[in-house]
RNA sequence: GGGGCGGUAGCUCAAUUGGUUAGAGUACCGGACUGUCGAUCCGGUGGUUGCGGGUUCGAGUCCCGUCCGCCUCGCCA
């Protein structure tokens, strides 16, 4: 065997010896090369600049100094020009700053005395500076930019939250067990749920695959493949219009686990989020409560409750039906009509008249047909509709618990309007208030979903069954019998079934959600029918699945983080696109690419497709 | 598909009831300054007010359309 004999290159001049962030008065004396970013100049002129070079790393003054031994006359010519965000590398010095330490960084006690300013890469003037200190610039502009604005400390300090995020998720599921096998991008299109992009098969004229909606059916499959534990970081797609914590590409941890029950899923979860949140903000979380679907809906009028505060929804139907008073007898006439109340306390001080007619309008928003309002003051009922309850004054007192000075905001109308209304006013009224606290941490599991809710406007019109999560999901272990008998005709019935689903809600998002699957090939098939499928739409579909769970399934379950929603929570941001490094606009554009765009017709003909534009408007 | 907010100098914003030559800070350019650290001081360049129409003696401002961004309803098994 030869040895090989390449060139000897000579060192090249931007080799740094160490990061902007790393200096410290131990340093002292070292000769040292840094790199990065001018991320501001203070020129005194006559020979005398400062830098502040920055990297991912952190901030190292620099300073030029004409009086200085060993710097030239050419070098500080050529520093006198450097500005903001040009890219340079520096040789020198380290020593203790002589105009005293800057206590603002970790550096601040030390500079870099330079020798030689060894490489530069001027920047024209950039659109922005990226600089937290100053005024973002306008969302477009960020995102057309993307570069400049990930060097913000903060967008580089959520990059590396993220990344810390997803190695820790490695290391915890490694340590129990799962590997992280990847599922293919390019998947079958099963038009249930969510709009799907769609991708032509160049090969078969006519064909075309779907990108994910998650990757569901073939971690089901690896159970059934004996992979006992399953893992993956992956990415998830749905062609549906955005939303501040929601984009249409998106990323998930996913995971499945063989042979378990919820309670086993539950734990691991749990587990999981206890490490997270320790390890990433040092916050310990206590055993997470668990609340039925059906609790959080009657107390919070939404299965992902935010329970930071209280402003719970109270069933008054059956006092107010001793009224009479139009609004509250026409909703209770409907079928599941509800009157529901809100006690906010001290509202009669805290709630103007302005405010409460917002609501109104605000309700109307999602489908309700108002907000009455009372008072309770010291003279009794006031404004509203406090002529009406004059009857009832008692009651109500006693059933929400009213003191003097407080406001009642009413719902009235069927039980899914008034729990939609309300629970969408109460989080309103809170922020209004300012009832939210800050640093808490509400993690709360919702289980006993129901397994299928009626949708009335599906089925071309005429209603149809869907699935409360997703069609793979498992009755709850002691409904299967009663799910097998339950007739396709029997409305309750139907609705009673609960699942064997569960969510992780944390201060009223919801960070993830899973449940036990389905093993047995007949429950599945009843499943498929159940929602409308007939035997061979069912196979056309979902065969391989049906065809998986007839040799050999174990009994499984597993569970899908929304990992861009866990970082916007340990992050501190209420905008998605600031935890994703490249992300789309509302119309799914990608500001900085371009995309997307427009394709040859070459393009077009390989894979046997036409574009059919939309006439112009006129 | 619907509703709302926004688009003025490279950037962040201002501009009274529709009224003079559209201003300020910052960035950028030039000058002064040897211990700054969001450096300071002096001076300067920089504008198709997103785009297209309209009303008006006169439009950044009012009207119509359109594009883009954000929030939101629907949608998101």
């Amino acid at each position: 065997m030869s040895t090989p004999s390449a060139p000897t290159l000579a060192p090249s001049p931007y080799r740094r010896s160490h990061t902007c962030g790393e200096l410290r008065d131990a340093h002292v004396g070292q000769a040292v090369t840094l790199c990065g970013w001018v991320n501001s100049y203070r020129d005194h002129g006559t020979g005398l600049i400062f830098i502040d070079l920055r990297d991912r790393f952190g901030l190292t003054q620099l300073v030029f100094n004409r009086e200085d031994s060993g710097i030239d006359h050419e070098t500080i010519e050529r520093a006198d020009k450097l500005r903001n965000e040009d890219v340079v590398a520096v040789s020198g010095v380290v020593r203790v700053r002589t105009g005293g330490e800057n206590p603002k960084l970790p550096t601040g006690k030390i500079e870099v005395v330079v020798k030689s300013l060894n490489f530069v890469n001027k920047t024209e003037n950039p659109p922005f500076l990226p600089d937290d200190m100053l005024a973002l610039p306008n969302e477009e502009l960020r995102l057309k930019h993307r570069y400049v604005d990930l060097r913000r400390p903060k967008m580089q300090s959520i990059l590396s939250l993220r990344h810390r995020v997803t190695k820790l998720t490695r290391d915890y599921f490694d340590e129990n067990g799962f590997l992280e096998i990847e599922t293919p991008i390019l998947y079958k299109s099963t038009p249930e749920g969510a709009r799907e992009f769609l991708v032509p098969n160049r090969h078969v004229p006519g064909s075309w695959y779907a990108l994910p909606q998650s990757p569901q059916v073939f971690k089901q499959i690896l159970m059934v493949s004996g992979c006992d534990r399953y893992l993956q970081v992956c990415r998830c797609f749905r062609d549906e219009d955005p939303r501040a914590d929601r984009q249409a590409e998106f990323s998930q941890i996913d995971l499945e686990m063989s042979f378990v029950q919820r309670d086993d899923v539950m734990a691991m979860m749990e587990g999981f989020a206890r490490r997270l949140w320790k390890q990433v903000l040092n916050v310990d979380v206590p055993p997470i409560q668990r609340m039925t679907y059906k609790e959080a809906m009657d107390r919070f009028g939404i299965d992902r409750p935010d329970t930071r505060f209280g402003l719970e929804l109270v069933d008054v139907s059956d006092i107010a039906k001793k009224i009479d008073f139009g609004v509250f007898t026409s909703a209770l006439a409907q079928k599941k009509g509800v009157v529901k109340a809100i006690r906010v306390p001290g509202g009669a001080e805290k709630l103007t008249r302005k405010m409460t007619d917002g609501y109104t309008e605000f309700v109307k928003g999602f489908g309700a047909g108002g907000c009455p309002v009372v008072k309770l003051t010291a003279n009794g009922l006031e404004t509203g509709i406090a002529k009406f309850l004059e009857p009832i004054k008692a009651e109500l007192i006693e059933r929400l618990g009213l003191q003097v000075g407080d406001t009642v905001l009413f719902g009235a109308d069927t039980y899914s309007v008034v729990c939609k209304a309300l629970a969408e006013l109460r989080l309103k009224v809170a922020k209004d208030l300012n009832m939210i606290p800050e640093g808490k941490w509400n993690f709360l599991w919702v289980i006993d979903f129901p397994m299928f809710e009626w949708d009335k406007d599906g089925g071309g019109g005429k209603g149809r069954w869907i699935a409360t999560h997703h069609p793979f999901t498992s009755p709850r272990h002691d409904q299967i019998e009663k799910f097998m008998a339950t007739d396709f005709g029997d409305t309750d019935g139907i609705e009673a079934l609960r699942s064997a689903g569960y969510d992780l809600v944390l201060n009223g998002s919801e960070i993830a959600g899973g449940s036990i699957r389905i093993h047995d090939q007949a429950v599945q098939t009843r499943v498929f029918r159940m929602l409308g499928m007939t035997e061979e739409q069912a196979r056309a579909k979902f065969s391989f699945l049906l065809e998986a769970l007839k040799f050999g399934a174990p009994p499984h379950g597993g569970v899908a983080f929304g990992l861009d929603r866990l970082i916007m929570h340990l992050a501190g941001t209420d905008n998605i696109r600031d935890v994703i490094a490249f992300p789309k606009t509302q119309i799914g554009a990608d500001l900085m690419t371009g995309a997307p765009s427009q394709v040859t017709e070459d393009q077009l003909k390989d894979v046997h497709v036409r574009n059919v534009l939309p006439a112009p408007k006129a």
